[in-house]
DNA sequence: CGACCTGTTGATGTCCCTCAAAGGGGGTGG
DNA sequence: CCACCCCCTTTGAGGGACATCAACAGGTCG
């Protein structure tokens, strides 16, 4: 288990969505102008999170819920014997804390560990989208419907992957995810600001462990300098025992 | 890994919504006489399923998705090499299919291991839902949030939780599941169709050691005759390391 | 320079997997 | 009505993957 510092958040001025790189990017799909105008005006400010600090805590109520712009973060739950499990990392695009906002009560803690930029939506004009929107609301099921595929990925590695495969999995897993809204370096690196534990935390094993197996990763994969470089994909989805597909592509929020 | 029979899907005639047992259940938010008419008009039939077929498999584009009336299932994805991982049991009320129908690709198999009997909803009709009943594809989103809640909290039993404790979890979750929605008996028990192995394929355990694990349990919960007895539920909560809290209510569709 | 964090490596133990075999219970056919 | 079979459960033995404990190296920051 890990412990991270305190939090901060800051209210920062907005970027117009017209120009926000993400939407054009393969993993979303296309905006008409009317969406985009209805986002625009639904929006509800932007926020900044300093590394280390928390969005939210598992069981809050929310009032908003956000989609990440830029940064890296970590979505995780606490149980009783303090035992962390790190449910997914939370990458640009992904839309977080919506269920937390419906159901009224979060079900996992936010951490950002990298600074973040998020773009907030408000509760309380939920109905307002349902209402004149429905297919902004349509999207909003769609994006719980990859979410939820996701989860049931993870729940197949964790429940029938090795150290090995489960490590070859995730490392693919977030390369692709990250690629695919242009975030790789030309030399086949994507950042990587999560620790050794995290990566831990997230697969179900020891620090220690992790560390050796990804030692035998390294001819095909490699963590250093807050980066991730990726050297030989197939071999990684071989050992991965994963198709080594893109993501699918999804609305954005 | 396990495998099955063949598949027998009937459809059946209706029974109205006003006699849904399920509706008055504990587990549900109530419905409004407007949400009960519509989706009477909304609904398109009934289907029956023999214990051992399948409702869909994973990678099929589906176009109507259901809500459980009766009976028990499981959903499960199998990896490239075989294995085979079951994602979640299926209970009176759960709503299956919708991530499927959405996204165009079904990320699970769908498994009735008891004959079921299932409401139907057609993916053509979803844009009248959207568009003139906003409140109930609100419902729809609360319960896509409800599914992403027990799969995080899989995760974590996956990721942290010993054999005994995964177990312990497991059969304390089902049970009271299953006892919110009327099935329990007055002897503590409820219909438990799945076999060891499914238990042991949902909680990523060997056949074996799950055997060896349950006779420890014994004491506290016990399979039999196809039926799971809970003698002991906050002995139970306490070796699950789980508050015992009963299932959060949520819409039904 | 010392405190601290992260990564790395070695030694030891254990939880759980795999292999193997035998004991019910229900169904089918002779 | 019994024999046989199949599926599921149960139990034992042995081994391996992974956890835990421990110590050290390098980098960063005060």
């Amino acid at each position: 288990m890990l412990v991270y510092g305190t939090c901060r958040v800051n209210e920062v001025p907005v970027h117009p969505c017209q120009s926000c790189a993400l939407r054009k990017t393969p993993l979303f799909m296309p905006f008409s102008a009317d969406d985009l105008r209805f986002m625009m005006h639904f929006r509800d400010g932007e926020v900044e999170l300093d590394s280390g600090s928390m969005l939210f805590h598992e069981g809050d109520a929310l009032t908003s819920f956000y989609t990440v712009l830029s940064g890296q973060g970590a979505r995780y739950k606490t149980l009783q014997n303090g035992d962390r499990q790190l449910v997914n990392f939370v990458f640009p695009g992904d839309l977080v804390g919506l269920a937390g906002t419906v159901t009224g009560e979060t079900t996992a803690s936010m951490l950002a560990v990298s600074n973040m930029r998020l773009c907030r939506f408000r509760k309380n004009r939920l109905p307002e989208l349902f209402g004149r929107q429905p297919e902004r609301a349509y999207a909003l099921t769609w994006i719980a419907a990859v979410e939820e595929h996701f989860l049931g990925e993870t729940i197949a590695t964790l429940g029938q992957r090795n150290a090995t495969q489960r490590l070859a999995w995730a490392l693919l897993k977030v390369y692709q995810r990250l690629e695919i809204v242009g975030m790789a370096d030309q030399d086949g690196s994507v950042p990587f600001p999560y620790r050794q534990g995290d990566l831990a935390d997230a697969l179900g094993l020891s620090l220690v462990h992790t560390n050796k197996t990804l030692a035998h990763l390294r001819p095909w994969a490699r963590l250093a300098n807050g980066r991730l470089s990726v050297t030989n994909r197939d071999a990684l989805a071989k050992l991965a025992i994963s198709n080594g597909d893109s993501p699918i592509q999804r609305p954005l929020l």
